[in-house]
DNA sequence: GTCTATAGGTCGATAGAC
DNA sequence: GTCTATCGACCTATAGAC
């Protein structure tokens, strides 16, 4: 088991700098309360970073590969083309915690930042290319209709899922999340017919 | 033309507000900058309201009851059943501002206060009953397939609009917001066939 | 109704000892 | 590498004059 207590200071920083941009955003991050959750001081922290902006970039590249992963072996793994954008879209996820890249295009000073608003913009791009090829290869392939745009579908699917966590947490409960990837999922199936 | 600063300041209190909720989200706004942005000094602020909550409360039910508005022009409007969903994803929208509604999904703060959560989640209760209303019309009428779910579909059509604005926001461009909604409405017409 | 003064707390960072 | 001390600015209110 992974426990952060037995981390170095600057591994504990990025960790809790991790968990903290994707709790609370960036502009609601104090260097204070990353201090605390890794049990760091103030010295230790300015000695492996030049501060808040640095450790973020860090922490928020970090969360971002992570996504791009899971990602990746769901939307590039084994299956044909269709199962795996459904399978992508049905994916377990921590839905009630939003998703640790999306959040970030919520909060002003991020996309401010140029450091974060790169590695946002790059992470989307690349889950957007994933997408976007699985489409086109179920097109090639037959198993999706011949008149689906795979650009379109494939942003349909990554919005669904975006969109599905804002719902989730508006509600307080994983069901909206549930409920609209059901029903993308099954749009998708008709529309093969 | 309506001009804020011919308004008196409780009226600018809450417009300011409205917007740097919408900007800025709750836990980032602060009551120094609403009173900068009204142009009213802190005692007329702390007389109109008891503090920050209560002015953001005010104001986000506003923000909440315009949207309601505009959406019900959309799926509650002329039109047949589906075109009125359609007409909701292909509404005329200020994409890279976010939703004013959705927006608050994302910040914790907002979440821990129970007047700016209820908001939040009797908005989305309202917005997807209308829509579930028109998806269920759809089948009942026949213009949509008898074996979609009507629930379902209603998600999946509101998901579709919060993660294009996700979308749209990380990339700094409506485009992933028109792409998505597209993506949608052909799904919608295949599924049809 | 609106003003100014004041308060105790946090923010994000720097300085210098060890 | 980590500690403590200190900084000026801002945060969210409250108090009391006018």
């Amino acid at each position: 088991m992974y426990d952060m207590s037995d981390a170095d200071a600057r591994t504990r920083l990025i960790d809790s700098t991790r968990e903290l941009l994707w709790e609370r955003g960036y502009a609601a991050m104090s260097p204070r309360a990353i201090m605390q959750r890794a049990e760091v001081g103030q010295g230790s922290m300015y000695h492996h970073f030049t501060g808040k902006a640095d450790l973020a970039a860090t922490a928020f590249a970090d969360n971002a590969e992570r996504t791009l992963a899971a990602a990746r072996r769901s939307l590039a793994g084994a299956g044909s083309a269709r199962e795996r954008l459904i399978g992508y879209l049905n994916r377990r996820r921590e839905v009630l915690r939003g998703c640790p890249v999306g959040r970030m295009a919520q909060d002003a000073e991020a996309l401010d930042t140029p450091e974060l608003a790169a590695v946002l913009r790059e992470t989307f791009a690349e889950l957007r290319g994933l997408a976007a090829a699985a489409a086109a290869e179920g097109v090639a392939s037959g198993e999706l209709p011949e008149h689906v745009d795979p650009d379109e579908l494939a942003e349909t699917v990554l919005a669904v899922v975006q969109g599905g966590y804002v719902l989730a947490r508006a509600e307080g409960s994983p069901v909206p999340f549930d409920r609209a990837v059901a029903g993308a999922v099954a749009l998708i199936k008709a529309a093969s017919c």
